[in-house]
DNA sequence: TCCGAATATACGGATAACCATATATTATAT
DNA sequence: ATATAATATATGGTTATCCGTATATTCGGA
């Protein structure tokens, strides 16, 4: 179980907010989505992704050569909590990264 | 105003957390209550929280000779509530810490 | 089987974070 | 004035974090 300190540290660095938060927003979003959606570079977003994944904070599903990320459905309670509360606060931060999103051109339909 | 993922970098150390959840339970303390609650030498906790006012996270509270921190009521409400959500998940790990400030013989008594 | 797209990892370097120790500051009491 | 207690800061060293770039890996389609 992650300790609450290791967990505010996923939070701490801008560009793992933001995935966590798109995440959390729109359930599971792929590599490629991310890296559009917050205009980073694909190595950089990928690390970032690894890290909450093996901190357990972060689960994948591989659908084709797509994988995507989403909230890892066992985290306690608490920091589902934490999440919500900071989503909350940050609808109008994330949005222009939402509307990077859906000017997506080729962005790949996710229906099983 | 502090960008979120930057209250997140200020919860993502082991002993800045433990003071802002003692801090949060008890209202206000002094360095040296602190000190003596987490069992950390006095430098490093004074270290912290000077970090943590910098961060607009805590405010001080000069008594005599005693220096008392306690939480910046000017935080953001979202912030707040994350507070509260940890500290209520986390209220058995910080009870030893509590059993330690109450056992102290030379606490300074906080009547103004 | 070979190519291209999506994703992951390795490498090296720059910066930040953290710590222990020593020392400075501030206030109180004698 | 001086000593003592509480607190703050400075210094130097160690480790962690983050990044850009280059390179693997994995998968689907021609």
């Amino acid at each position: 179980m992650i300790k609450p300190n290791q967990f505010f540290k996923c939070l701490s660095d801008e560009t793992r907010l933001k995935t966590i938060l798109l995440i959390l927003h729109e359930k599971e979003l792929c590599v490629c989505e991310l890296t559009e959606a917050i205009d980073e570079s694909q190595p950089k977003v990928s690390r970032h992704l690894a890290q909450l994944k093996n901190m357990s904070v972060l689960n994948t599903r591989r659908q084709s050569q797509w994988v995507y990320y989403r909230l890892n459905e066992d985290l306690p309670e608490w920091s589902m909590k934490v999440l919500k509360t900071t989503l909350d606060a940050q609808k109008d931060t994330i949005q222009p990264y939402l509307q990077n999103l859906s000017a997506m051109c080729d962005r790949p339909n996710c229906c099983d």
